[in-house]
RNA sequence: GUGGCUGUAGCUCAGUUGGCAGAGCACCGGGUUGUGGUCCCGGGUGUCGAGGGUUCAAAUCCCUUCAGUCACCCCA
């Protein structure tokens, strides 16, 4: 029998990080209904060609197939695993509209996957956490500055190190390039985003060469996107470019109220920064990026925009705005580099001591005492000689060890101090009583 | 999906021109007939990632494959 192997992409942590995901995943969950957003849970599968409905990656989606299919399955009633939570969010508004009040906020917090080539903080099965609003026919624009201060409430109150989101809006950069005259704004955002990567040559070559710029247009294109700051003077030095468009003027508008909106509640929390593209399509106004400080090189943890063509039957549409915490990325680059920790590998509290077997009985009656008032608590798995028991509980960070008697003991191992107690009364200090989360 | 690097005990790693698989820490047992940690004694716990090839002989050389990681691609 060979020893089973793990399979590339599909990370599996141990019960210590496993906590602490859940942790974090509460955490989020508990800021999210905080603002008013729903719970949502949508299938695992779409129908393939809703998923492949924009863009053209469809190489990276997990495709469904039973294993008996029959020869002639078309391809049209195929499903794929969804690869985020957007898509089938839109499915689903659609699908259900007449059921929603609006604007709908909802929240998923699901697997999602996608067939890339994984590498740290990068999986094929992975956790996100995502938060969207979508109204019918048109969606108030306020809602794009409340997304970053709701994950900033979300992640800054977790041990993890302090979180910038980048925004852009993507109304700035195609009325910039309709102003300056460049013919396909796609290709010429896609050059733009990798300015950090490549550096401002290659990216003015890039320009040239996909986006069909001349070389003033590519140097304009690289003037708009090495501008950021942290305060609305970015819309200054970009008039200072001097290019004049109607949209441009309103993506701006919309950029400054994002940041000014964020620095009254958070400084610093969000910076304008005209470089940031995001995905190809389907964003139409404000989009983020999020850095973790100190793990910029890893890329972004958490992401999205606004749409306002994603659900849309023809006749109805349904503008939204999201973003996504991309939960098992961020904490497999914490984990990776002993970021974060936990005060025991186990839930429990209390590990109640088993003199004889005999006993047992009672050690249990004991347990369920402490567990009525909300104490973790196990027994021992053998009568062991009590020094064995006690490092039973060490060797898992179990704080303390109840020791049947007239009276019974309660030992906190870390301090080795023992005193009286009765098991209907007792109560650990309230930080003793759950495994706690601390950053490294 | 393409290419590079890495893979030896639970962890960190050593292992010479191919010649009996090692160290530290951790862990287990005992000293300790019942309260751990210090100390002493004892124990190597392993499919050298896996499969195949070359060879008298492979952890070592060759091929394939799996996994991790890095750079691309992509990031809906």
């Amino acid at each position: 029998m060979t020893r089973p192997k793990p399979i590339s992409g599909f990370p599996e942590w141990m019960p210590p990080q496993r906590t602490i995901e859940q942790y974090v995943v509460d955490r989020i969950r508990n800021t999210f209904e905080l603002y008013g957003f729903a719970p949502l849970e949508t299938r695992a599968v779409e129908p393939l060609d809703q998923l492949l409905r924009k863009g053209e990656t469809s190489k990276e989606v997990y495709v469904l197939r039973r294993l008996q299919a029959e020869e002639g399955a078309t391809d049209d009633d195929s499903l794929g695993l969804h690869f985020d939570l957007t898509v089938p969010f839109a499915r689903f508004v659609l699908e259900n509209a007449g059921k929603l009040q609006f604007p709908f906020r909802r929240y998923q917090i699901q697997k999602v996957w996608r067939g890339e080539r994984p590498q740290e903080g990068r999986y094929r099965e992975f956790l996100q956490a995502d938060i969207d609003v979508v109204d019918r026919d048109t969606l108030p624009f306020h809602y794009e500055a409340e997304m970053p201060l709701v994950v900033a409430d979300a992640l800054g109150g977790l041990p993890i190190p302090p979180i910038r989101i980048q925004v852009n809006n993507r109304k700035v950069c195609e009325g910039f390039y309709r102003g300056v005259g460049i013919g396909d704004p796609e290709a010429a955002l896609r050059a733009v985003d990798k300015l950090d990567k490549i550096g401002p040559d290659r990216v003015a070559e890039l320009l040239v060469e996909t986006a069909g710029a001349t070389q003033a247009q590519a140097k304009a294109a690289l003037a708009l996107a090495e501008i950021s700051a942290t305060d609305a003077s970015f819309a200054d030095a970009v008039r200072a470019l001097g290019v004049e468009d109607p949209l441009l003027d309103e993506g701006l508008a919309e950029l400054v109220r994002v940041v000014e909106t964020a620095n009254e509640v958070a400084p610093g929390l969000v910076i304008a920064d005209l470089k940031i593209a995001r995905g190809l399509d389907y964003y139409t106004g404000t989009v983020y990026e999020t850095q973790l400080r100190g793990y910029e090189r890893f890329g972004s943890i958490c992401s999205g925009g606004r749409y306002d063509n994603l659900a849309s039957t023809g006749t109805e549409r349904f503008p939204g705005v999201g973003i996504s915490i991309g939960v098992s990325r961020m904490l497999g680059l914490l984990f990776g580099h002993d970021a974060l920790t936990i005060s025991r590998s186990v839930p429990t509290c209390v590990l109640v001591a088993v003199p004889t077997e005999d006993d047992r009985p009672a050690c249990d009656r004991t347990a369920r005492a402490l567990r009525s008032r909300g104490v973790p608590t196990e027994v021992a798995p053998t009568a062991a000689k009590y020094g064995k028991q006690i490092k039973y509980a060490e060797r898992r960070g179990i704080p303390y060890v109840w020791f049947p008697g007239e009276p019974d003991t309660v030992k906190d191992i870390r301090s080795g101090e023992q005193v009286e107690a009765d098991a209907a009364t007792w109560q650990p200090p309230a930080e003793d009583l759950r495994p706690v989360v601390s950053g490294a």
